[in-house]
DNA sequence: CCGATATCTTTCCGAACGCAAGCATTTAGC
DNA sequence: GCTAAATGCTTGCGTTCGGAAAGATATCGG
């Protein structure tokens, strides 16, 4: 007997790994962009003055800080992020999302929305998707700002 | 105006770094292993001997030949995974799982049935855990040889 | 039977990550 | 006002992964 919670923490980890596969290849060949790539601007996008500081967009990304400075170096150096510094505290190094930036990850979207669609192509019914798509905003909800 | 696909693949993977997180640490350190450590062991457990050829695996995990042949190695020094030649074909190396391993994997499936209840604790009804279940049963169901 | 192709596995190389340590700056306690 | 703790960011090191290449074996067509 298997407990219910347990096999849908299972089957989620291999649905990601699947859908990580599928939709890594084209967004890296096309778009240039990792799928954490994807979701660091998308976290940008939507972010008040288009900037967050790197150590909340490693808690919205459930990475480590040290892995955002990694990440921000070359989409900064390709002009796609900025950098900015923060009046009031000189610790902090806000990630700015640029024209450009704003430019590409609104054509990765387009790539994502596409191949999601895909997803769901056969056997699923568009309220089905949306019930997935609310059970499993209950389960980020538990995280700093939502995405999308 | 968002899709609803888009959405819920948004969420997945969000869901699945915040999952990968909570377990990573404590099944690392009670049980040195990791979560894909876990789940090809888990794979082995269902298989008809207790066997399956490593690009057999590669494809239940969604990860290339090569990682499985990199993962085996450490688990095979531990006693936990065994090596088997196919009479038929030589160039098969099918990956055992031990005694050893079974009881290892048997621990580790308690660590992680335990962690998965904590993760639905809160605001979470039964049937919403199986709803959720059987959506994403539904995701794995494309793939080879679904887990559980 | 034999060559061409396909499949299975491993190794090498470069890319991405977490952790611990370190530096700079801010905040809190006295 | 000054020291101690906390916070934000970066760097070095070890680990893990995918893709390409290579070697071994199997299968297929003639």
């Amino acid at each position: 007997m298997t407990q219910t919670s347990f096999l849908a923490v299972i089957r989620l980890l291999s649905a990601q790994a699947l859908l990580e596969q599928k939709f890594s290849q084209e967004l890296g060949s096309v778009h240039g962009l990792s799928l954490n790539d994807s979701l660091l601007m998308m976290h940008l996008e939507q972010a008040p003055l288009l900037r967050l500081s790197r150590v909340d967009l490693a808690k919205r990304l459930c990475v480590s800080p040290s892995t955002v400075t990694r990440m921000t170096l070359p989409l900064e150096k390709l002009g796609m992020l900025g950098r900015e510094a923060d009046v009031r505290d000189a610790r902090l190094a806000y990630v700015t999302l640029t024209d450009t930036g704003r430019k590409v990850i609104g054509a990765a979207r387009q790539t994502l929305e596409r191949k999601s669609k895909e997803v769901f192509k056969d056997r699923w019914g568009a309220d089905e998707i949306e019930a997935l798509a609310d059970l499993l905003g209950r389960l980020t909800a538990s995280q700093p700002n939502d995405l999308v």
